[in-house]
RNA sequence: CGCGGGGUAGAGCAGUUGGUAGCUCGUCGGGCUCAUAACCCGGAGGUCGUUGGUUCAAGUCCAGCCCCCGCAA
């Protein structure tokens, strides 16, 4: 089938990769424009970018597909289907009408629930104990569009947002293959959008961790946070990183160090329950088992995370 | 030249006003114990990121370079 793909992020990859592989004939690659990254700024591209130079695939990366001239060259490489995978732009009706067969959209939930931006990332920090993969034929809205095929998997009790994330790109990508193998004998399904929910993009302000909350609901919190933006607390007033914790039993002050010890680790209080901090950082640091942590930095027993100390 | 922290034994950190490199854990050997992530005794292990400079003497001062990391984007 010819094909316009349009995406952008590690999540779109292999399902790029997929179309490839299947044999389909993907005539442009649509992709958000080079941004500065890292620290010196560097102008880098978007991981499917860097794919579609690799198959010599034209690439395309509009500020916007709102004006007519985009529209024009869009309609000018006359795709039979426009294939959207974690695009970062909403499609405009005008465009969605130009490909006879549509727009389909690979997204990282099971909808209707978690439309939007971070679906993946929600589903770990909701505690949900499933997630998926939902093919839809793109509509005007936010992910509101008639689902098409749907794949569901367990989240693991221990598994981050990046694992599940890396699995479900992989899924996705499968999905969308056999998506267009069955499109014509698919019957769209609408979505009940009274049983929406949307995944607004994280940010760094909801990475703190609130201490009061319960064991479970933080290392939630914490899986559905890593890789990106990592959970946040602080240590007698420093930033300090949480990557990996495991709730145990334990019973204190919320964010109170409940156990301090080389070879315990760091146990410190929640609202309810305790978790055991496995995985930490402090401003500046090296990333570390907070056992290892600890061989260096004292930490008094009664400590309270989370407080800004004078 | 966006701001800032850091590179010292396998790991994590100290190292004061420049003067022969320390701590905790691990590791090896021995001991104790019904037992232990327990305890006791002993040992091994370091070109102090790199290059050059100042000095009688530099991990410690100065300059350049490499690498890691946090913030901001």
């Amino acid at each position: 089938m010819k094909i316009v793909f349009m995406g952008t992020p590690d999540f779109a990859v292999p399902s790029l990769q997929a179309l490839l592989d299947a044999g389909h004939e993907v005539c442009a690659v649509y992709t958000q424009p080079d941004k500065p990254q890292g620290r010196k700024q560097i102008l880098t591209a978007p991981p499917v970018k860097t794919l579609a130079l690799e198959h010599n695939i034209p690439v395309y990366q509009p500020q916007t597909l709102k004006n007519e001239e985009e529209q024009a060259q869009l309609r000018a490489l006359a795709p039979e289907v426009i294939i959207v995978v974690a695009y970062g732009k909403l499609l405009p009706k005008a465009v969605l009408d130009i490909p006879p067969r549509g727009c389909i959209n690979v997204h990282g939930s099971l909808l209707p629930r978690w439309r939007g931006a971070a679906p993946i990332q929600w589903s770990v920090i909701a505690g949900d104990e499933k997630a998926g993969v939902t093919t839809m034929q793109m509509a005007e809205g936010l992910d509101t569009g008639d689902m098409l095929l749907t794949y569901e998997t367990e989240v693991g009790a221990r598994e981050t947002a990046g694992e599940l994330f890396d699995r479900l790109a992989q899924a996705g990508a499968e999905l969308l293959v056999r998506t267009l193998v069955e499109l014509d004998s698919i019957t769209p399904i609408p979505q009940d959008d009274s049983q929406s929910c949307y995944a607004y993009m994280l940010d760094k302000q909801m990475a703190v961790i609130d201490w009061t909350k319960s064991a479970h609901e933080i290392d939630c919190l914490i899986r559905g946070l890593n890789p990106w933006p990592v959970a946040l607390t602080t240590l007698d007033g420093a930033r300090l990183k949480v990557y990996a914790a495991q709730p145990v039993d334990g019973k204190g002050k919320p964010g109170e160090v409940l156990v301090s010890d080389a070879k315990k680790g760091l146990i410190v209080a929640c609202g309810a329950g305790a978790l055991a901090l496995e995985e930490i950082q402090l401003v500046g640091g090296k990333r570390m088992k907070s056992a290892d942590f600890l061989r260096g930095h004292a930490v008094e027993k009664a400590t309270v995370l989370g407080e800004s100390k004078e």
